[in-house]
DNA sequence: TGCGAAATTTAAAACGTTTGCAATTCCACA
DNA sequence: TGTGGAATTGCAAACGTTTTAAATTTCGCA
């Protein structure tokens, strides 16, 4: 049997009652006799009753959903990252009763569609963009519409201010480059992607700021750049680098899945990390503790940050006249085996 | 200027016409006219209007979302499992414009209340269980209430049917074993976990099937069990199987995580894997390709089936009476480098 | 005993959509 | 020019809740 879902009406006839009484002593008004609301919140729990979501949000206008746009991911999914980020929002939006919608965006559709959708259908009170690109139409677009949202990321500038929380990637960058430097590194290489997302110019504006504040000429820097998800020709421009008459002694990946692809191709050359070349990645997935000889990277923890950007949002849906609320997370150096002092040059 | 939504009533008012029409053109009723059909859909695009979900679902009962319960989980995600599925989730609702609740248990709160909540509240015409326990009081209760529901994995017995996606880790196991006895392998171990979980015994049955079918007395099998989220425990409990002066030559693990816990331990213990120690897990997380010395395990492809169970909960929804949909999928074995010929018996 | 203010409760409208039924318009044909 | 039936459109109720404004009850005090 079926059990029907109990509402408003059935319950305030069941305590002879008007509707609106129940309503109110349900929301815990003062203007009702305590008497009464003790015992409507009774009835209520016994008969098991949750309030229709679908008509408090037609009324109240607040749907009690934050979207997330599911990013359109290419077949390997190599990292936990959604997960994590999933999880973390989920953390930081239920201790107010907050869920969390994910729009997919079909195969051809661009996720500027999708997420106009979740705004204007009213299925969320606000949404978290992550993953900006350097010229986001998704940012234009919320903030000409008046919507609150949370970027993880940011955009290299931009004329109006907004909410967002980012990893402070040019400062773990530099510190890299510090570390490396004090270990005797001067020729560095970069591996870099060609997606125009904003991070990739923040940390490697980063390690380039760190390298100028040095203010040591003979350091010389490397870049190879390769399409995000082109497997080979990731490896191509990894093995350009390592195959170069004169290749650096110190690599910085972007993020982890490339560092990990230069172990792999350094091991393959014969070269021996750290002895040879040290590696330095970003982001601690899981597979940097395994991959000989476990490598060095940073911890963004996305997990925590996830949750603070579920709790800037609520802040933001809350009031929306509030100051642009700004975060910038400082990553943890993971010192693992992939990096040493710097080989004696050769020649 | 924060634009406002657009509503039936005011698309109406613009067109001269009734919201009745408005809606039935919009719905592309061929009562009404085509030339009028025509002309609402050209302004309804150009006024960017979006049907409101919340009345939408009022008036038809239906939301158009599906839930998915977040597991409560540990510190330490260590695998891309929850990635992954709510991936594969998407894409198996995106082409039926259905969309992902993900709704999380706060810390002291049980997964059925959350449960509970989102399907009495109409947030979800259906939803997707995951981690079927030994005695699931979700199941029960969504049984009970006649709701919609696909569950990742299966109850060991039940007396009513339901719908299920499950990976065939009992064949999977049987597999391992067969491919370890024929290598020479005569005494394994299982290293599994406490918790209640099903699979664990589907998976430990197959195992035993396994060794039964081959009508071998002379194979002997042992069993270590550690709590799932307890790290410490785990290496006792698997060092407990190492150190044990009649140790295993073949061990398989019920999944990745523990599988790599024993190759570090054995590294440790001076074992050589494969030479010493055959090593078998199950679940292909990303770590498994780069543990040394790469772990031969199962892949489940948990994306496509998630995508799978989509597709399922979107047929069961739309036809509630159907027939009780199943599905075994087979894993496939990811043969790496972590198992090899028995070594030749001691004393 | 009656008055007025305070305390408590209620009727009714509103949110934006879908839909059963009724009303209107159109057109072919007599 | 009128008629009937088909084609097209519109009215109004309904979904379950919140909320404004008004009605009713209660109670202290003269």
């Amino acid at each position: 049997m079926p059990a029907r879902v109990t509402t408003l009406k059935e319950l305030a006839a069941s305590l002879g009652l008007s509707i609106t009484t129940v309503s109110r002593a349900l929301a815990g008004h003062q203007q009702i006799a305590l008497k009464t609301r003790e015992r409507v919140a009774q009835a209520a729990r016994q008969a098991g009753y949750v309030p229709n979501t679908a008509a408090r949000t037609l009324v109240s206008g607040r749907s009690g959903f934050v979207g997330l746009v599911l990013p359109i991911r290419g077949p390997n999914l190599v990292d936990s990252f959604l997960g994590e980020f999933v999880t973390g929002l989920g953390e930081g939006l239920v201790p107010h009763g907050t869920d969390l919608i994910l729009a997919t965006a079909a195969q051809d559709q661009a996720e500027i569609t999708v997420l106009r959708h979740v705004v204007e259908s009213g299925r969320a009170d606000g949404v978290v963009v992550t993953r900006i690109a350097e010229v986001d139409e998704r940012l234009a677009y919320l903030r000409g519409r008046g919507f609150p949202f949370v970027a993880h990321g940011r955009l290299l500038d931009s004329d109006f201010d907004y909410n967002w929380l980012d990893t402070d990637g040019a400062h773990a960058f530099g510190e890299a480059f510090d570390m490396l430097y004090d270990l005797g590194h001067r020729h560095f290489g970069l591996v870099t992607i060609s997606e125009p997302m904003t991070f990739r110019h923040l940390r490697q504006d980063g390690l380039a700021a760190a390298i100028a504040r040095r203010g040591d000429p003979s350091v010389r820097l490397d870049v190879a750049t390769a399409p995000r998800f082109d497997r080979g020709a990731r490896i191509q421009a990894v093995n350009r680098m390592l195959q170069a008459p004169d290749r650096p002694t110190a690599i910085v990946a972007l993020f982890d899945e490339l560092a990990l692809t230069v172990m792999e191709e350094a091991v393959r050359a014969g070269l021996n990390v750290p002895r040879d070349l040290s590696v330095i990645g970003f982001d601690n997935v899981v597979a940097s503790v395994y991959a000989p000889p476990g490598l060095t990277t940073f911890d963004a923890s996305i997990r925590q940050c996830a949750r603070e950007i579920a709790e800037m949002l609520l802040t933001v849906i809350a009031d929306k006249t509030a100051e642009p609320l700004t975060r910038l997370i400082r990553p943890t150096l993971v010192p693992r085996a992939s990096h040493g002092v710097a080989p004696r040059t050769r020649s």
